[in-house]
DNA sequence: GCGTATCTGATACGGCGGTACCATTAAGTG
DNA sequence: CACTTAATGGTACCGCCGTATCAGATACGC
């Protein structure tokens, strides 16, 4: 059995292209052709690592959701080791605003994703919203502590910061990406939120 | 000549039943056999009314900007003669909210708008900050009337209160959509952040 | 070495979408 | 009544897209 290259990786590749196409040209603009040519690979290929379209698309979506959760992780994963509630708040903020190129293209391709699952019924919502719901979770957990520390007023409801937190920063995230705001815009609006928040 | 239709509500007639397409498959179901179909008259009429798909969309896009304008416009005249600040924020905050279908329908088209218009340049986005920017404006001043009233702390920046209103409320409209909060949920969440600002 | 299973290439097929073309009807004008 | 012009219907054309098919190549077990 000739396996050259390593399957999982090419899968990864195509996946990778599948995004870059969508990040410029939007979803509806994904076509097995357009993956394939910016891939560069062959049309037969990409039928064979993806059976049928529909699994290319979830393919990518699930490619592009533990991509990004690396890159949390990762961001994670600097702060100091007692991890400090308000960094933490903070850098969930900053990361959650497309800031570089990569970011961009997770907001764009995820947002596009979610657009579509409103619809089509073979795309479910459900990882968005486990997603989304474990980051609340982090951020509830952070403001707890900073709640024990003193730096959060005893008397509010976390659970409900945290969903105003991510809520938040995910509508300035697409105000950015629609031109409303420039990320400095978008980031003022944050940090009044978070003095709101801290320190009260 | 027979102008035995007016050609303004024809070309009315189409565009709703293009948003009612794409409320219900998504826009990238809609096509212009979809619409016609949709509409009850040929594909030759769509494309005498609109000569271009480009147009189509563009014209579809008008038509629910203005509809939706006007329903805003309504729900303001209901409100009390001297209008009292908070209830007009009130009012914002559950009209921004996807309640009823056509409310829905203005969310999850204008959503997938939105989206587009992020990689077609065919689509500007001005229209849509354009309409942001004006709702924004009239909350700030319900704001500053709120503070002259008393009603709202005297420190508090309107402008940028406004901003936090307006990204909430669209944040928790798409949450909504997605399945993550029903109503009751994002209203908890709206309510909570009304407390935050008024009476304090 | 040879067959067999894995992998890759080229291409064909059916369908659908946007657009264009041609004809026909209906209303107004002289 | 002719005749022009707006409005409408039917349908054909061409391109692209997802998928299927057929063939060839490459590496490994025996």
């Amino acid at each position: 059995m000739p396996r050259t290259v390593d399957h999982a990786e090419r899968r990864a590749r195509i996946a990778e292209a599948l995004v870059r196409v969508a990040a410029q040209e939007g979803l509806h603009a994904v076509t097995m052709r357009a993956v394939a040519a910016e891939s560069g690979v062959s049309l037969r290929l990409v039928q064979y690592y993806f059976d049928t379209k529909e699994q290319l698309l979830l393919g990518a979506l699930r490619h592009l959701e533990q991509q990004s959760r690396q890159r949390w992780a990762a961001r994670v994963a600097e702060l100091p080791s007692p991890v400090p509630p308000r960094a933490f708040v903070e850098a969930f903020l900053t990361e959650a605003l497309p800031t570089d190129e990569q970011s961009r293209t997770f907001h764009l391709v995820g947002t596009s994703y979610a657009v579509l699952a409103m619809t089509d019924p073979s795309l479910t919502a459900e990882p968005f919203i486990a997603n989304v719901d474990d980051l609340q979770r982090q951020l509830a957990d952070a403001l707890r502590q900073a709640q024990a520390d003193g730096q959060v007023a005893a008397g509010v409801d976390v659970s409900v910061e945290a969903a105003r937190l991510v809520t938040l920063s995910h509508g300035l995230g697409t105000s950015v990406l629609i031109g409303q705001y420039d990320v400095d815009g978008a980031m003022t609006v944050l940090r009044y939120h978070l003095d709101t928040l801290f320190r009260r």
